[in-house]
DNA sequence: CTGAAAGCGCTTACAG
DNA sequence: CTGAAAGCGCTTACAG
């Protein structure tokens, strides 16, 4: 029977609409004989509420956006299970938008995103920049969005409550870890383009450094297979290499590859450690020390804490920082 | 300025609303200088439809629903890029529904979809039964849900329009190729859950196998690279293998990483090739044969599927097979 | 505890 | 080409 409405429902249960409406939303203003009579009638009826009609006349959706870059990223994908996992706990429905389309920029999105009456929004994209912020900012403030930052954060602020690992710490000691094996020249291989997390990780793999008196230096990779190996070869050339700090576990494999095709042996040459614990560190030979992190967690804590802004409850700290961990395996020295 | 509405917009252009939504959906049934006038005051307050009282006005909600398991899985979440970049282009957004929750049935999602009055449907679990498939044309039938299947397929029917490539004869081809290097043993590992490409995958292998009067044998592992450690193992004391062909890339990796724990070379005493031909594919030393799957493109192509049906437009094939290649590297002989 | 009624912000025949 | 008005299916003060 295709879509009964309130009305049916009132009809079959010999009461008004506004009762049906009660008995759905606030079943302790209803008398318990009538509420059986409604919910029984919902039942047979297979009645489901009109979700615009709900969202139009409560001026709530029980939807919230999901804003990420392209989604084949490994931790992305990741982070969307823990979502969708807690968002259903709380019966919100996932809006999902994809910004890897050249096309559409980011504020287009954020417009539609606007329109689409979203109770809130996970923001997912780690490239950040000032103006991005300013725009979000706008959003919470203008139209009463509540935001949560998902994996990323934006320094030196914390107007926008955000969820993630402490990445300098964990740069940090991944960095420090390779240092007390005694390496002297580490490398940090980060990316090209600009991510608020992998800048994290650059500070604390700075701040390692300095602390060892050892001359950092870092170096900026594409995301490419093709294009590190040709990088990661010249590199071999012209610079003296013990350890090397990757800021994804993907790089870090990427430049093994290319470390043991120079006859470098692992790790008794050149120590090397990656950033998630992905599938990749398990299957790589050998097998790589990484920060694992906890990404699912990230992803749930994340929606759990937008749940606690779109219903205004105290949230105690803007700024989550979830546990990490630090996996020794094989292409490091000291387990 | 939160929200301004259509009457803010007709006040400030000084005709009826009636106009202001024809100059939005149906331009040409408007004066031009009107809808100029429109248009600009539109910019100028910066408006955007409220989507549910369009959604409850018109009956249409141009949102489409994805239903994926788990989305952690690299093939899920990169074919979610091709639906959401052509879904863009016609202007759908993406209600994503996430299936792997233990607590929740898939049927209840369904019921939650049908709620949420969405245009159309693509689903993405290639765990298909004959009761879920039955579910999905009962959607369709009764509440008129078009429905796409992507990357997935129910065999032996055409009811239900679905986008893939031909993992029969992509799998007939892969196992051909190791024939024809003169491998004699040559294994299918496949999953203990029954995937309906992985199916597929297998058909094609025990016709190669038959047509080559060779004794087929495949074996079922669970996705978890330790348990499958164990069991490779143990394959490896029992039988003879100088062939195998993995229904996943990183099971194909997780094999070779075991034989060459057992003093086995790759490619020289066994061939091995995979499915998919992700980034472990090329991260993997040796770097992996295998069959490349168009997974973007299926995402988009069922997408654009979806719009066709969405618009009743002319379906010519309800089941849509796009190409695949062989990709040739380093696990086998011939390239 | 329950009902009548207004209203949410749009679309769309129907007139003109 | 444009406007007045009904209606989409709900929620929610307001009365009673």
């Amino acid at each position: 029977m295709s879509k009964a409405t309130i009305y049916d429902v009132a009809g079959a249960a010999r009461v008004s609409l506004a009762t049906v409406s009660r008995a759905i939303n606030n079943p302790e203003k209803v008398k318990p004989e009538t509420r059986e009579r409604v919910l029984r009638v919902i039942e047979e009826l297979g009645y489901k509420p009109n979700a615009f009609a709900k969202g139009l006349a409560s001026r709530k959706s029980t939807t919230v956006a999901v804003l990420v870059p392209d989604m084949s990223r490994a931790s992305i994908a990741e982070m969307m299970n823990g979502i969708a996992d807690i968002a259903r706990v709380y019966k919100y429905s996932i809006l999902l938008y994809i910004l890897d389309n050249e096309e559409t920029s980011e504020e287009d999105v954020l417009k539609e995103v606007v329109a689409a009456q979203v109770d809130g929004m996970l923001y997912l994209n780690d490239e950040i920049t000032k103006k991005q912020y300013d725009f979000l900012m706008t959003m919470r403030d203008e139209y009463k969005i509540p935001i949560v930052l998902t994996n990323t954060l934006y320094p030196d602020s914390d107007e926008i409550p955000s969820v993630s690992i402490d990445y300098e710490k964990a740069g940090y000691e991944i960095t420090k870890k390779l240092v007390e094996e005694g390496r002297k020249n580490i490398f940090m291989v980060s990316t090209v383009r600009r991510y608020m997390v992998n800048d994290q990780k650059e500070q604390g793999y700075l701040r390692a450094m300095q602390e060892a008196s050892l001359e950092p230096r870092i170096m900026r990779t594409s995301g490419r297979i093709s294009i590190n190996t040709e990088h990661f070869n010249e590199y071999f050339k012209n610079h003296k290499v013990d350890g090397v700090v990757a800021v994804r576990d993907s790089i870090a494999v990427s430049f093994m590859n290319v470390a043991r095709a120079n006859h470098v042996k692992i790790p008794e040459d050149i120590s090397v450690a990656g950033f998630q614990n992905t599938k990749y560190a398990m299957l790589a030979r050998p097998t790589l020390t990484c920060v694992d992190v906890p990404i699912y967690d990230i992803g749930a804590v994340s929606m759990r804490v937008l749940t606690k802004v779109m219903n205004q409850e105290e949230v105690e700290e803007p700024t989550v920082m979830l546990d990490h961990d630090i996996i020794s395996r094989n292409t490091t020295l000291n387990k």
